[in-house]
Parts: C-alpha cells; sequence; structure tokens
DNA sequence: CTGATGTTTCAATAAATTTTGAACTGAGGC
DNA sequence: GCCTCAGTTCAAAATTTATTGAAACATCAG
C-alpha cells in the first residue's frame, strides 16, 4: 500500500522487500481459509499457516508479514492464535534473535487442539445450565418427548466431556 | 422495539402477543446459539432450532417470531437454512393454511448434514487445486519435507471425499 | 377473479468481527 | 544505563455478516 520507492534499498536497513505470494502459493491459502471459515478462524491467521505450511524452511515475522503484505498487529495476532493452538513451533537457533517459525508436524493433532478449545469450554460452561433445563422441565411435567430430547442432550453433553480428555492430554502432561 | 400498545388487543385481528423466552427456554438457546456459534450458523438460525426443541408441539411462524421476539424475514430465512439442513421437519394438519414446525427426530443426523453441507463443498473444489499445488512443488524439486506435507494433505482430502458419501445418503436416496 | 392470509425477497441498516498502525514493552548488546 | 531491535497491545477504521421491514409473491377461500 505504501511501497517506498523499492530501489532505494541501498542505505541502513536495506527494507527487504519480499515477493507477493505466488499462484500455487495462492490456492494452497485459499484452500486453509476457507475451511478455517468453517471454523471462524479469520482469514489472516489461515493465510499465515497456509505460508509456513508450503514453506521449505521456518520463516520469520518479517518474511511472514512481507510475503503476505499484511500488517504487524495481524502477523502478531495470528501468530500467538496459532501458538496458543499448537499448531506452530518456534525453531529458535542458538544466538539468533529472531524466532522463526514453522508448521507443527501433524495437522491433525493441530485440529483435534483448535476443536478441543473451541468445543469444550462450551460443553463445560453449559453442563450445570442443561441440567437445570431438564430437572425444570420434569417438574414442570413436560411432554415426554421433550423430556426425552433433553435427556439426550444431557447424555450427549456427559459423554463428550468423559472422552475429550482422551482425544489428546489437556496442555501440561 | 415498537411494542404498538399491546393492550388495543380487542379488534379484528387480535394481535396474539406473545411471551418472551423463560430463563430454561433461554438456558438451552444459549447452548444451541454457542455451540452453534463455532460453526459460523448466526444466532438467530440456533435461537429457532432452539425454541422448536424445548417445545412441545410444532410451532407456526408467527409463533416462533413473537417468542423470539425477530423479525418476519429472520425467521423465514432461519426456517430455510434449518429445513436446507433437514434440521426441521413441517406437519401440516389437513386442511390447515399455516406450516408448523418441529426439530427433525435425531440431532446427530442434523449435525452431520450440517457438516457435509459446508465441508464437502469445500473439498471437492480443492481438490484439483491441491493436486495442482503438489504437482507443482515436484517439478519445482522442492524440500521433501514439503512435498511430504502436501502429499499427506491430498490424501486427506481424497480420503475425506470418499468417505463422505457414507455418511449419510445425499438428499434424495 | 378477488381479497385476505402467509411467506419470501432483498436493499438498507445494524451489529459483529477483523485488520491496521502507532504507541508501548521488553530483551539484549554495548 | 541507554539504545536498538523484535514483538505486543489496543483503540480506531475497514470489512464482513446478520437483521430488519417494506414490497413482492403465492396460495387458497369465497
Amino acid at each position: 500500500m505504501k511501497p517506498p520507492s523499492e530501489k532505494s534499498a541501498g542505505r541502513r536497513k536495506s527494507r527487504p522487500s519480499f515477493e507477493p505470494l505466488q499462484p500455487h502459493e495462492i490456492e494452497l491459502a485459499d484452500f486453509f481459509v476457507r475451511m478455517a471459515g468453517i471454523l471462524g478462524v479469520p482469514r489472516s491467521v489461515a493465510e499465515i499457516y497456509a505460508l509456513l505450511y508450503v514453506s521449505s524452511g521456518p520463516l520469520d515475522f518479517d518474511h511472514i508479514q512481507g510475503r503476505l503484505g499484511i500488517s504487524k498487529g495481524s502477523v502478531s495476532q495470528g501468530l500467538k492464535f496459532l501458538r496458543d493452538h499448537e499448531m506452530v513451533l518456534s525453531v529458535k537457533e542458538k544466538g539468533a534473535r529472531r524466532e522463526r517459525w514453522q508448521p507443527t508436524p501433524s495437522l491433525a493433532a493441530s485440529l483435534v487442539t483448535l476443536l478441543r478449545s473451541q468445543v469444550l469450554p462450551a460443553l463445560e460452561q453449559a453442563q450445570p445450565g442443561l441440567q437445570r433445563v431438564l430437572a425444570d422441565a420434569q417438574e414442570r411435567g413436560a411432554q415426554p418427548e421433550v423430556i426425552e430430547r433433553l435427556s439426550r442432550l444431557n447424555r450427549w453433553n456427559s459423554r463428550a466431556l468423559e472422552l475429550a480428555p482422551l482425544l489428546l492430554p489437556p496442555p501440561g502432561a
């Protein structure tokens, strides 16, 4: 958006200037963006992941920002998200100041982490409420059909909560 | 937002005036809204489904609108969404003008339908692109690590596409 | 056919989410 | 300690998505 004369590269910091995404990279990014969209993950996050995914080695902050052409803030927040969900790893070379990033080995595991973090809290928080709703319906002598529905929902919820910890040990095990 | 004097119910159409949601209904609605949010389903759609889910019999258009206090447009669109994803059924009593709605018997089946409709198109559309990205990487002699990642992604995609039709027969079987 | 009821459509509006960028923080290096 | 670099924060702006409501449409009774 403000390509600063590009050629004045010479002095001081040499303003790296990165290539925009290549067609094959765009294609992959589109795929990840679309899949991420289903889970409400922002475009910029998916793009960062896609870039790391097609790149041969780990990339540092400035490369990510430069190649994707997005703001520092977005890169920072995006990497935070990916870190929090254990979808990227930083490779800190000895004696190097900058961190360099690469995708976690297993995309499958990453997805599980992501899902857990979205679904589990909802299930946990809902637990007492759902029980109350069911009890309520029973007290009020609601239709058997409704009671049945609410019971099933409660059973599901409990079962999901029991199963969840088996999927992947909670962070710190 | 503009309660039309409420008490002037008398004449003509008797302006039904529905109760707002009860606490136990709100609780359930919150749960559905939250779960729906994970998949990017709008609040109003989740609310409609929740209301039908706790209600004893099928509800008609005006009841849904009245009890949720949302616009006609939202109800119409919401029901369309739920219909399209086979999450609600209409029970048309003989000789009755209005349609009345209730949730599909199996919530599980409904969720599968919903997921299919979101994920499948993305997988299908991505298929050729992903293959191209992989071929591209091979031609360019990319790092083995990258090739490996892209291959795995392709295998996943194919497998998912093969498995999908088994989950539930496509609408019209 | 006509009028009334019930539903859908869709442009305008409102609400929610994402992105930006400038100010800030922190960690070394010197 | 002071300065530079690397990265974070967060309020404002941009963008995207959902909701509204008036007008169009459809269906049926008479």
